[in-house]
This record gives structure tokens, C-alpha cells and sequence, in this order.
DNA sequence: TGCGCCGTTGTAAACGTTTTCAGTCGAGGG
DNA sequence: CCCTCGACTGAAAACGTTTACAACGGCGCA
């Protein structure tokens, strides 16, 4: 049926060794030769069997990615720009979803069945535990963490808490003194090191101004627009409501500012918005925000897995840079 | 180092045979040889090794999913609708992105040797030409179709033509005549079967009222959110500028509703607008649209797929119904 | 009691590579 | 002219499963 090095020996007039080597592009073959084999291997078709390849080799040229979702805008992000990188260094991209706690379990379950199957593991935003880390680890898979920092394991990550310093320094600058925090009020910070950072860098900037964080100035819970419509209901309750606001996402802070126009309030001149992320509808929304460049988180995270191969190992941290993009929704109090 | 098959075997007292059809709950095992063969692998913490699974079975258990980018909202959902199906029956979803022309080649280079890796192929989006559609075919690999309808192979899609048609009317409805068409100046319809047909949609609703499309009245170009600037910009220009558009696409209604606004002119008071999609954005924006279950295509899709391990393979074509979600951006003319 | 049948198990032959090791052949140096 | 070395090539042993086929035992039925 289908062509097998065997077949491509045989035609090629060589042995499998010398058709292995030469499909491989590895030395110790003469140049004529290896022409002749992969014409050879042209005309019939010819395509290594990839079973017999993994188990003959022990490698298997794929890399797994792990995220929560992949229907939200970030981890969309994340996969285009390691999907990128990878299929130009001819890897493929096989992709789990850890989205409910079932799903997680699962995942790890199966985590030293993977090993046969991906050299290599990406992990975004995927927080685990001790448990899980040791697991993670223990399965010697090749691993690199987008998101956030994990002792011992390659990691990649935005600067979150310089964004929301600049973000929240942006409105201080403007005058503002009272600031509030959308989606300040999270239930477990423990599972989101990520929103930690930037809830510490809003609180880092109120505090270097001399100004206090209020409780009731934590608004709202989930970071999609819901969560920011709840958050402006919430803030038009307030006795002293706040000038300013900065939302932990921009689904979220795109979400309050409809919500806010609905009802009556003008921005920026009665409320300044700002955001994070630099969501995609951010521009068309006019959305101050800060920028983080996620596809590139992907795009270093496959780099440094494909780096791996060559055996550099190190579970080094990287931090990319955010940037403050200032557009329509803030401006000055009163 | 790794236990295999050999070490269960001997441990449990049984042939590997025997472990083989324990594990992978065949019949002709005794429950309580099944019960100790398992036991003995659990303490063992083996797993079966991928590539000899592969060469010897024959199967992968690897379902391919290529679309054109996966940080666009519809391929994102797709996605997340296919890796739930996919997970749930223990597949494995490796996916592919056929974004530029090299890329497009080069995918299609590497089918023959995606045979030994993957048991089925979904393509999300590809609109394949004569000659890539009958390399999909030779390959051999069992296809299913997301978005399009391909002669032969099973696809599903969502009804196009009808959601553009109720958009339309919609606005036929509330008074309009004057309808644009935001995103109607397409340079290549052979390239986008679905937009073809949302066009069509538009253009059945018209004549069906007894109206006539007008060609100044084809807006803009891309589907995104720049894409409706320019389309509100150039509306702007006309001699008799229209009442109502219909955007083919959220993001681009997005993107004009927010430059109409800006420009001074009232939505929907001044211009009703229309989108197509349902983006999660749209509800916050408060945008009128057509809402497609974009998830619920890739469930469908993977659903296909795994039914055709069963040898159900028939090239049908499948139709999800679209709904009109009205909102606040369309009311009466003037 | 003998026979056939069925449920259970084992033996061994694939499956298609990669890789180690040994071998050949020609060139260059002593 | 012999020896060594290096570039190239081939033979064969893994790699760890799945599956056809054979074998075995017990049971029901005649």
C-alpha cells in the first residue's frame, strides 16, 4: 500500500540505513547518493511512518500546549504566535483544554502517557499546585510556562505589575485620587498569581502617591464585560463614588463603559476608564489601555521549547514589557 | 526506565497479549484477570508507548484541526467546541494553520505524511480549490468540513444565506430602504464561499421587497474593526448616504458603530446597524446581530469525526440555524 | 462417556523505523 | 608497497505494541 523505506531502498538500489540518514539530512552520505534517494522517495510517495519513527527514535517532533481556554482572547493569542514559530521549525502543536477542574484532573492523569507522545509541554496560565508541579515535573517532559513564574521551569511572562502601576500612575498623573479597581474583589488570588500582580501594582502606585486603597473601591468579580457592568452598578452605589477606574482586563473595562454611557455617565469627563490588555475591539472602543504583546509571549515560549532540543535547560525567567496606550477614556477629574 | 507492556505481563502472570486486550477493554478477558492485569499496571505507572501503539494498531487516536488563524473569534470557538468533543472520547486535537499561501503549501505538502499521524481531518474555513480538495482526498483521511459545504465530504456549516436575509429584513421591517452593505466590496468571492452567501442574503432580502442594491452602496472592505471605520467613513461621503447597515461581520459593525459615533451621527436614531456573528463584545456594545452557535459547529464537527471511527462515513451537509438578537442599534428611519 | 463448542489465554509474526557496529574502498603517508 | 585513516555503506538488532492463529480447558448435550 503505502511506500516504506524498504520500497525506497530497494528502488534506490541502497540499504534503509542509507535511505534513513539521507531523508534525515545527516552526514556520512555522499552527495549523488542522497540526491538519488530522495528522488527516489519523491517518485514513490514516500512519507516516514510516524509510529515507527517515535518508537524507532524515541522523539516524536510534537509539542503539547495546555490552557484554561482557547476561546478567550489571550490564549488565542498565546497559540497563534507558538503555532507560528513551531510550524516554521516543522513541529506540530497538539493542544489540551484545562478549563474545569474534571478536565485538569484528567489532563494530569494522562500526563505520563504524553510523555511517548509530545517531547515538550507549554504551559498557560495553568497555576498548579505543589502536587501538580511535581507531577509536571516527574513526567521529564520539556517544559515552559507562559503567564507565570514557576520555580525551576523556563518561564514567560507580561510584567503585570509594572502594567497596572503605569496604568493606575496614568490616572494619578491626571489628577485622580480616587481610583477604583475593577475586579478588585476576587474570591481566591491564590489561583491567579497573574491578577495578584497587578491588584499589588495599582495598590504599589496609590500607596508611592500617598493615597490610600478603600475597600469599597474593589469592584465587581469576573473579568468579561458582565463583570464590568456589575462593576459600574456597583460604583454608581458608591456614597463618594470614584473619578477614575482601572479594569484588571479589557473585555471588562469594555463592558463598563457601555455600561456607564447607558447610564448617563459620560466618559472621560465624569469617569475615566482605563484598561489592560490592548484587546483587539480596545482601538474601536477608544479604550485607554495597556498593551501587552501576547502573541509574543507565544512566539518566545515555542522559541525557547525549540531551543530545548539543543539541550539548553535552564528554568530561567523572562519578562516582557507592557506599554501604556493612552486613547479616549481619560482625561482629567470634574 | 519506562515499564512496558513485557513488565505487566510477567508481573501479573499473563501474557502480553492478554494485558493488551485488558487495557484496552476488549472482550475475551476474564473480569478478574481484567481487575489484576490493571491493578499491576496502575503500580507499575505503565503506559502504553504512542509510537508502538501507532505502528502496530495502525491508529493514532490524533484528530488534525487546520484553520486559516486561531486568534480570530469564529476559529476560536470552533476550536473550543472541537477540543471538548474531542477530549470527552480521549483524542487527542493537533492543529494547523493555514494562514499565508506558503503556509496553505506547505500543509498540503505534508499531508501524505499527516496520514501515519492523525485519523481524521477537520477543516475549519480552508475552501479548498479543485486541486488542494482532491490532495485532501487521496490522502485518504477522514474529513469533515467546518463552514462550507464540500461536494463528497461531510461538512456543516451555519445557514449563511438566512441569518444575511433576516438581517436584512430586519431592517426592511423597521422602514428602511436605503440599506448599505458594510463589507459588500470584496476583491475575491471565490476565495470566501460564506461571505458569497451573506451577500446573496442581503441582496435576496432587497429584491424580495422590491428594492434594488445599489452599488455605491457596497461598503469597505475587511471584516474588521478598521475595516468599519473606513466603511462609515465612505458612507459618510455619499450624495444619499443610507439609514440602516448591515455589517457582515460584528467586529466590523464594532468598528462603525464606533467611528459613526464619533463622526456625530446617532445610532439608531441617524443609522441603524446590523452585525453578523454575535461576538462576545457585541452584548456589551449593545449591537443588534445574528447570532451564530459558532461552538456548537465544532461540536458537531468533532461529533462527525468520532462517528466515523464507527464507519459512518457519509458526505452529507449539515445546516445550524442562525436567530436574530435585537438590541439597540436598529429602530425606524429618521 | 465422548464430542463439539465457547470462553479464555498464549505464541509469534508483523508493523517501519533508527542506530550500532562492522565492513569496504580509496587516498595518502611512511 | 603496505598501513592507516576516513568517508561511505550495509546488516541486523532493537523499539513496544497489536492481532491472527493456535491451544487449552470446562461444560452441555447426545
Amino acid at each position: 500500500m503505502r511506500a516504506t523505506i524498504q520500497d525506497v531502498a530497494r528502488e534506490a538500489g541502497v540499504s534503509v540505513a542509507t535511505v534513513s540518514r539521507a531523508m534525515r539530512g545527516m552526514t556520512h552520505v555522499a552527495e549523488d547518493t542522497r540526491r538519488r534517494v530522495l528522488e527516489t522517495a519523491q517518485r514513490l510517495g514516500y512519507a516516514p511512518h510516524f509510529g515507527a519513527s517515535s518508537l524507532a527514535g524515541g522523539t516524536t517532533g510534537m509539542i503539547g500546549l495546555v490552557a484554561p481556554y482557547f476561546h478567550i482572547w489571550y490564549a488565542s493569542q498565546v497559540l497563534t504566535g507558538v503555532e507560528h514559530v513551531l510550524s516554521a521549525s516543522s513541529r506540530d502543536l497538539v493542544i489540551f483544554a484545562g478549563d474545569t477542574p474534571e478536565n485538569r484532573a484528567r489532563f494530569l492523569d494522562r500526563l505520563p502517557s504524553l510523555v511517548t507522545r509530545i517531547d515538550g509541554l507549554i504551559l498557560v496560565d495553568f497555576f498548579p499546585n505543589e502536587d501538580e508541579l511535581r507531577a509536571l515535573r516527574e513526567s521529564g517532559l520539556a517544559l515552559v510556562a507562559v503567564g507565570e513564574e514557576l520555580p525551576g521551569v523556563a518561564s514567560i511572562s507580561i510584567d503585570n505589575f509594572e502594567g497596572a502601576y503605569r496604568a493606575t500612575n496614568h490616572l494619578i498623573d491626571m489628577g485622580h485620587t480616587n481610583i477604583a479597581l475593577g475586579g478588585g474583589r476576587q474570591l481566591s488570588l491564590d489561583a491567579s498569581p497573574v491578577l495578584a500582580l497587578r491588584i499589588d501594582g495599582y495598590r504599589a502606585a496609590l500607596e508611592d502617591a500617598g493615597l490610600k486603597p478603600r475597600v469599597e473601591y474593589d469592584l465587581g468579580g469576573l473579568l468579561s464585560s458582565t463583570g464590568g457592568r456589575a462593576a459600574i452598578d456597583e460604583l454608581l452605589d458608591l456614597a463618594e463614588p470614584p473619578t477614575a477606574i482601572f479594569f484588571l482586563s479589557d473585555e471588562m473595562a469594555m463592558g463598563g463603559l457601555a455600561q456607564a454611557r447607558r447610564r448617563g455617565l459620560h466618559v472621560p469627563s465624569e469617569l475615566s476608564v482605563v484598561g489592560f490588555d490592548d484587546h483587539n475591539m480596545a482601538e474601536a472602543a477608544g479604550l485607554t489601555t495597556i498593551r501587552q504583546r501576547v502573541r509574543e509571549l507565544g512566539v518566545l515560549a515555542a522559541q525557547r521549547m525549540v531551543a530545548f532540543a539543543d539541550q539548553d535547560r535552564e528554568g530561567s525567567h523572562e519578562l516582557v514589557p507592557v506599554e501604556l496606550v493612552v486613547r479616549h477614556t481619560t482625561s482629567g477629574p470634574h
